[in-house]
DNA sequence: AACTATATTCTATTAAGATAGAACGGAGAT
DNA sequence: ATCTCCGTTCTATCTTAATAGAATATAGTT
């Protein structure tokens, strides 16, 4: 399922994704602690991600449950930055990586390891 | 420079990018062209990415040039997308696409190759 | 100098995301 | 049965990005 998720979902698809299972109340009470949101706005929120599929409802109790991974997300995420700005090839994007100060050598040896791990 | 470009300012720099300088009545041409832009659209747009410093303009002739390059951006963006969805690891980021189905056989070996002729 | 066409700016409209106040409803206490 | 509290929904506000129409300025032409 490719869902794009705003910045407010994604606060409330964390905690789903976090907790496994959370009624509403315990959703708002983590978002005001977090974000100092007020209930209504995780009420509303959680709301949306609901209309849109991305999460599910059980009652009674208002217990939510993410109906999308956490994975989905960021490739949808990742793949929309690749058409944007990388041309829709995800080797430059990886390519830009690697030859920017983004990584550090620690990191580069690890994919090192990882690419080569992968037998094609 | 950091500077965070909207998509309508992208399709400016994209063009400027492209051509190295060019006038406003040009720019304009070219996203009538492409999108179908309206001229004052197009100059709004470019005011916009000349407030925030990402293009200059030099009179007379209203010529343009980028400030900042494709690649500040597209540094930028996949920074953004590393730190909100990435856990701020960009080595996650490129682990996420090695194990997922974006990557092309010959794009594997492409950046096996790359990665392999860094030298740590 | 007046006229016209085009370049440029000023100001407005629209759409959508983020946030939340006010109103409503139901469960338990008196 | 009424009252009260808390969970839930309805509706509204604020902000900002995207887009462009109307107004103005400027250069070229007669």
């Amino acid at each position: 399922m490719q869902i794009k998720m705003f910045d407010s979902e994604l606060k409330v698809m964390e905690v789903l994704w976090a907790k496994g299972e959370a009624s509403a109340k315990d959703i708002a009470a983590e978002l005001k602690l977090r974000y100092d949101w007020s209930k209504t706005t995780t009420y509303t929120v959680i709301k949306k991600c609901i209309d849109k599929g991305a999460a599910s409802r059980t009652d009674p109790g208002f217990v939510c449950r993410a109906e999308i991974s956490r994975r989905e997300v960021c490739d949808y995420e990742t793949n929309e930055l690749i058409d944007k700005l990388y041309d829709g090839s995800a080797d430059k994007l990886v390519a830009s990586l690697l030859g920017g100060s983004r990584l550090s050598a620690d990191e580069i040896k690890r994919l090192k390891d990882l690419v080569n791990s992968i037998d094609e």
